[in-house]
RNA sequence: GGGCCCGUGGCUCAGCCUGGUCAGAGCGCCCGCCUGAUAAGCGGGAGGUCCGGGGUUCGAAGCCCCGCGGGCCCA
């Protein structure tokens, strides 16, 4: 049976923690899943959050869309698979973790505490935070297998990265490679490009311009631009574009003639910068430089550069490549192939060395500055230049230079030795996997990460680090053989030293790993694993596979794979998404999921990102705790749509809270008559049931919002479904239909009618509980276990199917019609105000003036919710006679006549009005007023509508709306009869009665009213459960004065 | 510099795909109403160059082009 709740109030936090123990006790989340176990499957791939602390809006937010999508699969009758990812190793870990032990250099790790104990840390450090952020998804009502989280770290993962990269190798894809990559001084390690992005930062760096003397000329100079004068020393050429104009200029330097070479477009930007005037004395095309031979600034001072002068054809000359722009610097722009990519490039194309003299710190190995940290070097170059007279111009520049995305150090590209995944060889076949098999939410997605694909390079993955995935790869001592190992099997077979353990007995990390020497299938030597570790991207890269145990199981794998669905945030487009599609087409020749969504970031109400340095940021906790669970999960999917930033509002949040509030109220209220009335739908016969029309109204409500929540679910347009439902509940549900039945609730005995209200009241909580339970999963338990549990076999809402779409049930014309209603009434209420009539005077007719036919039909078939609605004795269709009378708008007429105003104003006001108006509804005229042409306008006339005086109109979007306000004596008896109730029942209130307490009642009021209530004696009594009513000057029981009605009242309870 | 997205009342956002119901909602503001859902609820009002400029069209917030401003991603 349904009870009367306890719990009046909606107090969020305490439903939640009692639905919370609920579900704990009766171990519902174990329920829902193994109801479920045979339907068909679901692959939800959860990806990783890195366990870098606590989680913040942001994570909640992408956590709170999972939810409700996987409960919403759930309840469709799918078996889904909700196991949650952690995303474990890498620098951020290592990062802290070196922080945290005071470490200050790399070698530290090594020197100071041992890899050993370093290994150790990271892990320690990376599940803690697993669990602290496990309880905060926990709390947010997140069902997931919080006890079978995959993790990265984990010896089966790790196997997994290594298959991978074995089919890699096998394909041909992974290769080791000599190229300029991004390199961190302080982390001493190779970064990938996705692990730069995002991570320029404004900065100042020297700014300068430096001449360059030709060989075999007198004062002839190349002149060239450089942020880095670090990079000089190994300058190897100066690239010049092949199509742009270059010029010789003749200068005045330092007292001297010289001539200087430079882009035409540049000069006078250059000169002017420089503070020098030139003369223009030759041009060329950038092609015609090509081969110039210039004189190496410091060719005495680094030693290899005279060697490479020596052995090198191309070395210290003008070659040519279409990457010099004309935007900066002075269109001969710096080469050395060490350290930039475009230089790499060009450089191999004119077979230049790759120089690149520092060591992993960044230190010079060899020269003038050997031992000196370049950016430290930056100052001694620029003066050691200035010397050597060859420094044309000093400054700073602002701009924007990448820093590693974990210690914030400036990163210096560099060449070196790296493992890399060729995808460039698969990128075409990423892209048409990508085409065919995936659909993207929102669509447009896939443009943006298609470009992305076409712009990433090969992928470095090898890391010169300690806490991630040991690279598989080991080479022979003695024949430099490579193999890699595709599995921990594979490890034992091939090892010198027999490993009497199984997978789960050892460690795959570093140290262990890079102890088992294994022996060379070529030539029977020692074979060593590279000492590098995968990039941690990789490690989440595989998710798909490596969290379903595969290849070392493969049945999961085979079931499932590829994922249904994954949802992340905008920034996982080139990162995530792609790393996964990368990785996947290297090993299966496919895409890895089928559907992929994209959401923004969370931002404070004012727009900007939250940060600790802003101060701004809020904690889930506490939204969880000032607004509640429920709200909070709302709010995040209803704010607006999922693609965009979310400006997070606790206004929002409040609003939501009110829709939420209002739901209960409406709650309330039926539980509370149901149980009074031992309400069982399962007794009744709904074919039997006296259906008024709001009833079938609100039925075809709710039967049509399930196709509103399921369109905006499907399509991840999350909002149509939030708002519908928002919509519903405030709109259709409490505003309107709980409006047009209440006075059915108050009926006493087994009305039938009532009945009918009771059962639609219940078969809307049926359908809407289960359309909310994926947002509001324990407001809408909370309810179900009072509403609907009795009455069904499914022991929470979540247990419960999806609601399917009763066609039978929806009436379009009616809903339409009610619509039509709704603005009748609308439009009623506001000529009853302008009339000054409160509703509770009864007036005696409301005319409708309409050619709609919907409303016409609208207002016969649904008279009855009109009079009542209105407090009208009548309503009807009709059409009212009126006057009009035309004035002259004289604001409009001044400054189009001027001084004829006036005898244009005249003749306006001697006109027949009502053919006036017609006259000029058919268009502006023309008409003679003595003996002069005036072009009359429709704005030059102000029509007003004379209505009969009883008459007060108000618009509506078919008609008008009249109320007849001439009061009678009869609707005055009635609306005093109200007022009086109205008070009598306040005071029931304040005094605290039951709704069946029976009352005597004393009123001490004027003739005229005494007169007007006993003509309405029974319906005071009957409304206030009075036995008896005086009218007495000894008012008695709990009295009040009431002045607006002029009466005093007291009651008194009787026993 | 390139790609994608966004720019609508004081604020937060719908509407745009499929051009034509005086451009909608909520919050805030002002004025009322209602009262056994009630430390709630409801109605009305004021408030908008739909970022700017062109174009297509009988008609543009919407479609196209060019700007401006913001975001993300990439150079």
């Amino acid at each position: 049976m349904i009870k009367e709740p306890e719990m009046r109030e909606y107090n969020a936090q305490k439903l939640e923690e009692r639905i919370e123990d609920f579900w704990k006790q009766s171990d519902t989340p174990k329920k829902v899943k193994t109801l479920r176990e045979n339907g068909p499957k679901y692959y939800f791939l959860d990806g990783p959050p890195y366990v870098s602390g606590a989680i913040h809006l942001g994570t909640a937010w992408n956590k709170i869309i999972k939810d409700m999508v996987i409960r919403f699969r759930t309840m469709q009758g799918y078996n889904v698979r909700r196991q949650p990812g952690y995303d474990m190793h890498g620098l951020p870990i290592e990062v802290k973790v070196e922080q945290a032990l005071g470490l200050k250099i790399k070698k530290d790790i090594e020197e100071k505490i041992g890899v050993d104990e370093f290994i150790k840390k990271c892990k320690e450090f990376a599940l803690k935070n697993l669990k602290t952020m496990t309880e905060q998804f926990k709390m947010l009502g997140v069902w997931m297998d919080w006890e079978n989280p995959y993790m990265t770290i984990k010896n089966e993962y790790i196997e997994a990265a290594w298959w991978t990269l074995k089919r890699a190798w096998e394909k041909g894809l992974l290769e080791k490679d000599l190229r300029v990559l991004h390199w961190c001084p302080r982390c001493e390690t190779a970064l990938a490009e996705h692990e730069v992005r995002g991570e320029y930062k404004i900065r100042e760096d020297p700014s300068i311009y430096v001449k360059f003397p030709i060989e075999g000329k007198e004062n002839e100079y190349l002149l060239i631009w450089t942020t880095t004068p670090w990079t000089l020393p190994a300058n190897l050429a100066v690239a010049a574009h092949p199509e742009y104009d270059y010029v010789k200029v003749k200068v005045e330097w330092e007292g001297k003639k010289e001539y200087w070479f430079l882009a035409k477009r540049l000069m006078d930007k250059v000169l002017g910068e420089i503070g020098v005037k030139g003369e223009i004395v030759e041009e060329f095309k950038g092609e015609q430089l090509e081969g110039i031979r210039y004189v190496h600034p410091f060719l005495e001072e680094y030693p290899t550069q005279k060697e490479f002068r020596e052995r090198y054809e191309w070395a210290h000359r003008v070659i040519l490549g279409d990457f010099v722009t004309l935007g900066e610097g002075t269109g001969l722009v710096h080469s050395a192939p060490g350290h930039g990519e475009e230089d790499f490039e060009v450089g191999r194309r004119y077979g230049l060395p790759i120089y690149s003299p520092l060591d992993d710190e960044g230190r010079y190995v060899e020269g003038k500055w050997k031992g000196v940290y370049v950016k430290d070097a930056d100052p001694q170059i620029i003066e050691y230049l200035k010397e050597k007279g060859l420094l044309v111009k000093e400054d700073t520049i602002e701009h924007k230079y990448p820093h590693c995305w974990r210690c914030k150090t400036p990163l210096i590209f560099r060449a070196t030795e790296q493992w890399f995944l060729k995808v460039n060889k698969v990128k075409d076949q990423i892209i048409k996997e990508n085409d065919e098999k995936v659909t993207w939410y929102p669509d447009w997605v896939k443009v943006r990460y298609d470009n992305g694909v076409m712009n990433s390079g090969d992928w470095c993955i090898s890391r010169q680090r300690y806490w991630g995935i040991p690279l598989p790869f080991w080479v022979c001592e003695k024949c430099g053989y490579v193999h890699v190992v595709g599995s921990f099997d594979e490890l034992k077979e091939l090892s010198k030293e027999p490993i009497n353990h199984d997978i789960h007995e050892v460690d795959l990390h570093k140290p262990w790993v890079d102890t088992v020497v294994l022996k060379c299938p070529k030539c029977e030597g020692d074979m060593k694993r590279v000492k590098d570790v995968l990039d941690v991207w990789f490690d989440s890269g595989i998710a798909s596979w490596a969290s379903l145990g595969y290849p070392r199981n493969k049945k999961a794998f085979e079931e499932l794979w590829p994922a249904d669905f994954i949802v992340e945030g905008q920034d996982q487009v080139t990162k995530w998404f792609y790393s996964q599609q990368a990785a996947s087409v290297i090993a299966f020749d496919t895409v890895p999921y089928r559907k992929v969504a994209m959401h923004g970031y969370v931002l404070d109400e004012k727009g900007d990102k939250m940060s600790k340095s802003l101060g701004n940021i809020i904690r889930p906790e506490e939204v969880v705790q000032k607004e509640g669970r429920d709200a909070f999960r709302f709010y995040m999917l209803w704010a607006n749509v999922p693609w965009e930033d979310l400006r997070f509002s606790w206004e929002g949040l409040r609003q939501v809270k009110r829709m939420l509030n209002i739901l209960w109220n409406v709650y309330i209220l039926s539980a509370t008559y149901m149980s009074l009335d031992r309400f069982d739908p399962t007794t009744i016969n709904p074919e039997e049931l006296p259906f008024r029309e709001e009833d079938k109204w609100i039925l075809s409500k709710v039967n049509s919002l399930i196709d509103t929540v399921n369109s905006g679910l499907e399509n991840f347009y999350l909002i149509k479904a939030t708002r519908g439902i928002y919509n519903f509940v405030v709109e259709d549900l409490s505003r309107w239909y709980v409006r047009l039945i209440r006075k059915r609730l108050w009926v006493e005995s087994d009305d039938p009618d009532k009945l009918a209200a009771y059962y639609t009241l219940w078969k809307v909580f049926d359908v809407l509980l289960r359309l909310m339970a994926p947002f509001t999963p324990y407001l809408a338990e909370e309810i179900y276990q009072n509403l609907i549990r009795p009455f069904s076999e499914r022991e929470s809402v979540h247990m419960q199917d999806w609601p399917k779409k009763d066609e039978k049930l929806v009436d379009v014309e009616l809903e339409r019609e009610m619509n039509v209603i709704r603005s009748i009434v609308e439009a009623g209420s506001a000529a009853r105000q302008k009339a000054k009539i409160k509703l509770r005077y009864p007036v005696k007719q409301i005319i409708v003036e309409t050619d709609d036919e919907t409303a016409i039909k609208a207002v016969e078939r649904l008279n009855r919710i009109l009079r009542d609605q209105l407090n009208a004795k009548e309503v009807v269709v009709g059409k009212i006679e009126r006057d009009i009378r035309a004035k002259p708008n004289f604001a409009k007429l001044g400054p189009h006549f001027k001084g004829d105003a006036k005898i244009v104003a005249k003749w306006i006001e001697s006109q027949e009005p009502k053919e006036l108006y017609e006259r000029i509804m058919r268009g502006a005229f023309k008409v003679e007023i003595d003996g002069k042409e005036f072009e009359i306008q429709r704005e030059h006339i102000i029509f007003e509508e004379e209505l009969p005086e009883h008459l007060v109109g108000e618009e509506f979007e078919h008609g008008k709306v009249f109320v007849d306000k001439r009061l009678t004596r009869e609707l005055i008896a009635e609306g005093y009869a109200r007022e009086v109730v109205r008070r009598i029942q306040e005071m029931r209130k304040q005094l605290d009665l039951d709704v069946n307490d029976r009352i005597k009642v004393y009123i001490n009021v004027n003739e005229e009213g005494k007169s007007l209530l006993q003509e309405m004696l029974d319906y005071v009594k009957r409304e206030t459960r009075a036995v008896e009513v005086q009218f007495t000057d000894d008012v008695k029981g709990y009295t009040v004065e009431w002045t607006e009605i002029k009466a005093k009242i007291g009651i008194e309870k009787v026993e």
